[in-house]
DNA sequence: CGGCCGTAGTGGTCGGACCACATCGATGGT
DNA sequence: ACCATCGATGTGGTCCGACCACTACGGCCG
């Protein structure tokens, strides 16, 4: 073994470890990998982050910043006082951080997201019209209702979303749904609106919620399809038009 | 002003920290901030960490931990020896961590995933067939005909994704080009192909990689679509299958 | 004038100390 | 015997200070 000569504080590593990149990226590797092959599984507590450290041979600082990595990542969980802990490592856990890329994406890109978004959204709002339940439709419908009974701004976004959360649910992908979650991040949505709304917004919206819902009542999937391209298109276009300005 | 009423050791906050959470989890936010509301700019240098850490009143070791977070997210990019720089921001700079989701996937979940992939692809496909050019399409060519004339799978594997690649990349929308990346990552192709590969998959996926060529020198959007469709549709029928045993 | 090299400044790593919080067992009262 | 309380223990969270590794820049020397 042509390893270091020097050999002590070497306290067996769980893996060998190659020279490369940073010892905290190595850690990220490392942990990640435990997970992906199974040694870790969803909801396990880990070691401590001093055990953690001293296995891999790195400080605890350094480990801290590759559980804090993997934290933000929604794959690791700190609890204070507890300990660490692998997430369910569901979609949603997973897919969290999805929604930075929509907060932090500026001018040609926001459309982009949206052309993205239409298309989830559309085939989405397509599954959920052929699987939709009757208790899934009557949550939709309160939405809609909701949205129709008020002109507070905040209210009518918070219903916007959850309409559209309900509906992605019902199309039996959680993937799906916590990518359009992402998508449609209460800031990202917020930043399009602010100028949206002047042009009579509310009323187009409510509108096209309501062709979405009825398509839904029908389960029809090609209705569902159209009213839910036709209804993100909107924004896309008008959103696209105030950019190529 | 009812601040806490111990002024001392408080260097003026680049932006007033209300209490929440971790030190770590407010530095986190407060440069996401920084950069969403356009005090960085992509490509920008940031002050130290030492500075960063002042300003925002925390200790260096949370700011690292702040940084090394949105380092791993691509938000910023750390230089040894040089500084701390905001990434250019674009969908793959953004998206990088998508394939961890990929990567971390299993089960019922992987089929969730590759039923996103369907939707992209079919479509990112569809749009290729419509703008794609002539020099693209040469390189599609190039993919097509090196994976006919090889027979390692590494090869194949490889220009597997190279031909997806270049598709997506044709599509004009570099974030859905970003998301198929990820939702493609190496270890994820390499996972699903792992079994697959011993059913004849390799002619199948020739001969899909075929059609789907032609649908693209055809300049036919609807039969892209459909090629790509059916060509990760057959995947995930098949990954259903060995799933729901 | 150009290449070399030293130096200052930056991120990367380390170790230790202390704090805040969760957990669980021992203790004491009922 | 039971339950509430409280303390000890162990955990993550934070901070500090030191040193290392690397980059970048500018002055020095050929």
């Amino acid at each position: 073994m042509d390893e270091t000569p020097t050999e002590e504080t070497e306290p067996e590593n769980t893996t060998n470890a190659p020279q490369k990149g940073t010892v905290t990226q190595r850690a990220i590797e490392q942990i990640k990998a435990m997970i992906a092959e199974g040694r870790l599984e969803p909801g396990q507590r880990l070691p401590t982050e001093r055990d953690l450290a001293a296995r891999l041979g790195i400080s605890r600082s350094s480990m801290r910043e590759a559980i804090r990595a993997l934290t933000v990542l929604g794959v690791l969980e700190a609890r204070h006082g507890s300990g660490i802990y692998v997430t369910r490592l569901e979609a949603g856990d997973l897919l969290e951080t999805f929604g930075v890329v929509a907060d932090l994406s500026r001018g040609p890109r926001l459309v982009e997201l949206l052309e993205v978004r239409r298309i989830l959204e559309s085939t989405a709002t397509a599954l959920a019209a052929a699987r939709i339940t009757d208790d899934q439709l009557a949550e939709v419908e309160k939405h809609v209702t909701a949205m129709n009974a008020t002109e507070d701004p905040e209210e009518i976004l918070a219903h916007d979303l959850a309409f559209h959360r309900e509906i992605a649910a019902a199309a039996g992908n959680e993937t799906m749904a916590a990518m359009l979650e992402g998508l449609s991040s209460r800031t990202f949505r917020a930043r399009v609106w602010r100028g949206y709304q002047e042009e009579g917004a509310f009323a187009r919206t409510r509108r096209e919620h309501a062709a979405i819902h009825r398509a839904l009542v029908a389960h029809d999937p090609e209705a569902a399809r159209a009213a839910a391209a036709a209804h993100v298109g909107e924004v896309e276009q008008w959103l696209r038009a105030h950019l190529g300005a």
